[in-house]
DNA sequence: TAATGATAACGAAACGTTTCGCAAGGAACG
DNA sequence: CGTTCCTTGCGAAACGTTTCGTTATCATTA
């Protein structure tokens, strides 16, 4: 039913090549080039992608493998992969893991039939096992946000350990010393966190107890959770540092529940500033990530590989963060 | 590179034909069953679904344009239409709109050349001129969450103009007069239910004062302009609704600011509930989408009209919604 | 046993592009 | 005028599938 190229060789009585040419940007006579265009309005024609694919072997397609479509950090950061992938003329065919490894593994091999050119991967897993059947294929793939622990990828994400580290100088300055942390503990930012935790926390010469050690997953339940169990102890801890943005709303969650206030009863740092965090009270000292940089980046760097053909070694790019100043830690 | 059909035709030495026929589920010998499925393990074979497509005329996959997937509304709803369409066996190409009418436009051509087999659209624009050339190409649509306002197309939404009549229910019963709105006057959920909210004023008799009725954006600056304007009156309301999510969070921005408490000072009603509501003191009254009803549904009509390829008259689906309890309205 | 029918395999054409190698035409030059 | 070079156009093959119309095989039935 859609005109084809063919159609065009027939108003035009060129060939295909010639108009294959023109569609590419090749240089054609004026008069011909006249024509063409007539044709291409007449008939309303539109490139056949599905059929350009198949001989040139390029989609001008992105996978995207997201960890949870429905965490609102991924939204914040694919709508800045999406604008500079339209800038490059590709576009996003997306998979959603929902937090499941099962789910993500069989979503790579759904992508690689796809033929995508590249993809760009916020894992699930920590382990790199499933990647293996795009790498083999010859597919280029960047990691984004989070990296893995036994595989080698491009990837663009921030310095966890160090930003965490760097938050806790909030606390530690204003003499806190009974600091606990909630984290996750299946994620890669959640352990890296975790540790720059630790490091800030040796550094200080202060010790952290078990009981003030939380290990969770990256969910509201899990801040939850963790933080009335903070508050159960008899010995409560000053302030507590979140891992995360679910983290910290689950954890204001049970603090707002049991009726504590922050600053005055507890301290408290977290990860991944969004705005709603201006709008709770206290706002929270929060670690901000680059989002769009971040976005950008993961791009460029798959665009080299997808246009440039580059086989360099992967590279792994750790981006600063910034401190958003609140008001939830109290000066003891 | 990767291994075709022809490599499996040569190590079984059966033809093209029986091997497509086996790959879609067709009879086969028991005998050459066994020799092909070891032949694509051996290979590595998969499919190749851009060649399939191009005989087929079918992708497997569905253009999905999105207002903007920044918007924590889109993950929200998308999670969902994401799983049912894998249970039909497509995957999501993501167009983000970025909130503009015109990059809405150009997405829409830029899916036809993808040869999506059909689209859902949550729009940005409120006609429909922008989707004429993907239904003239012959692509099914379905329009989620917003409608148009002249154009016909299959659409899952809840009834808007009910809902936020019913919600005003809550306010009237604890006998509010002075009652104000704040509500995006450019996307079709916020016009209706400005619609909603001004039946519910009239049939209870009420008047609407012009300062009381602030027309926005979908926004979450339009929610904190909005209200403070409301708050810097005179004659201040003593209750505001709220058509959104976003604008939610910014007149909730606002009332903090200003020192002001809800619902002491004002109370509030609003639309589009989200877990971070439950943190917020205090918790707002909210109606409540059934998301995954409406993800599902969507889907369902478009696989209707892409596999059955039905031809039934576009139907529109009104979903009711919940209300979500809270301890933002005062007794007056 | 011959005729019938069911099942499975096959060869070839088709889908709509791009691309390769070559030919034709004209301009520039000695 | 003959050679060379450059530009533009052409025909045909290729990409990896599916599908159509036909043939081959074999069991069933009269």
């Amino acid at each position: 039913m859609p005109a084809t190229i063919r159609d065009i060789k027939k108003q035009t009585g060129l060939s295909l090549a010639t108009i294959s040419k023109y569609l590419n940007g090749g240089n054609v006579l004026p008069e011909n080039k006249v024509k063409i265009e007539a044709a291409i309005k007449d008939l309303h024609y539109e490139v056949n992608e599905i059929a350009r694919g198949l001989v040139t072997n390029k989609t001008r397609t992105v996978g995207i493998l997201v960890y949870s479509i429905e965490s609102p950090f991924s939204g914040l950061i694919l709508t800045h992969v999406g604008t500079a992938l339209r800038k490059h003329g590709y576009g996003m065919l997306i998979a959603d893991s929902c937090n499941d490894e099962e789910i993500e593994a069989a979503n790579v091999k759904y992508l690689i039939s796809k033929k995508v050119d590249g993809i760009i991967v916020i894992p699930v897993a920590s382990k790199g096992d499933f990647l293996l059947p795009a790498k083999n294929a010859g597919i280029p793939i960047v990691l984004l946000d989070r990296s893995l622990t036994d595989a080698q990828y491009d990837c663009v994400r921030i310095d966890n350990r160090k930003s965490a580290n760097y938050a806790m100088k909030e606390l530690l300055n204003k003499n806190h010393k009974k600091i606990a942390v909630i984290a996750s503990e299946k994620e890669y930012t959640g352990r890296e966190r975790y540790n720059g935790f630790m490091d800030a926390m040796r550094d200080a010469g202060l010790d952290v107890p078990k009981e003030y050690q939380v290990r969770g997953t990256h969910s509201i339940a899990s801040g939850y959770n963790g933080m009335k169990q903070l508050l159960a102890l008899k010995d409560k801890p000053t302030a507590v540092f979140m891992s995360n943005y679910e983290i910290t709303l689950g954890a204001m969650l049970a603090i707002n529940e049991l009726g504590y206030k922050s600053p005055d009863d507890i301290s408290l740092v977290g990860f991944d500033d969004q705005i709603i965090f201006h709008i709770l009270k206290p706002q929270v000292y929060m670690i901000e990530q680059p989002l769009q940089e971040m976005g950008e980046k993961a791009v460029d760097m798959l665009m080299k590989r997808v246009t440039d053909g580059s086989l360099d070694n992967p590279v792994e790019i750790a981006l600063a963060t910034r401190m958003v100043q609140g008001n939830s830690i109290k000066e003891m």
